[in-house]
DNA sequence: TAAGCAATTAACATATTAGTTAAATGATTA
DNA sequence: TAATCATTTAACTAATATGTTAATTGCTTA
């Protein structure tokens, strides 16, 4: 099931990582490999589990791979799941008004 | 750091199912357990992680011991989350807003 | 074509997780 | 107290995950 294996990976901490060095831009395996203590193909073996989770996509340009972060689909689960879990919604209508004012303000 | 057990806690179908039992009604460990394919200490087990990681409390009454859902401690953490990687917020937004529709309905 | 860099795959070691059954702990009640 | 039921802890096994280094694949360019 998808839902699995979005959890699955989203328990690795250097993967949520990984997601959030997306969520600035777009990077490429070595990129993202020099920012970790850690080798790269271990690195790569992490972007293999996020893609096939559906939470990146990558595209091979030339020598480089891009990897990119797919985000509505991370969120749509995370927020799928706690209506799930949480149907009344109060923590939820909380965190989108928190979100409205970080807009604002350009954050 | 308690977002990591968090995630860790939630990579698991049969604890987010332990959940998804909670979000109606405590029950205690026994009812649990009766409710899955597994031997009572496993249903225990997870059910200490789920507890370690502040997503669900136990209180013992006589011989039994009930658990209840910490909804806000996961719904925080999710959105909290989803927020960081996906700073846009439309996702959460229209999530919330289907949210509003269906507690007006009254489901 | 050959050399070189980027990235992934292969092979392997180690640690963790998830389940089992058996034993122990806590609380009730005959 | 003894028996019983609910739950957890202990000891163990099997499967999975994560990291390593070495080898391979894909692309560019001298």
């Amino acid at each position: 099931m998808a839902v699995d294996r979005i959890f699955d990976a989203l328990a690795s901490r250097p993967r949520r990582e990984i997601l959030a060095y997306l969520s600035a831009q777009e990077l490429t395996a070595g990129d993202l490999a020099s920012r970790f203590d850690m080798s790269a193909p271990a690195v790569s073996r992490h972007l293999s589990v996020l893609e096939s989770a559906g939470l990146v996509s990558s595209e091979r340009r030339g020598q480089y791979v891009y990897y990119q972060l797919n985000s509505h689909n991370l969120v749509n689960t995370l927020t799928g799941f706690a209506f799930e879990i949480c149907p009344n919604g109060r923590p939820l209508k909380r965190e989108s008004r928190k979100m409205r004012a970080a807009k604002k303000q350009g954050t």
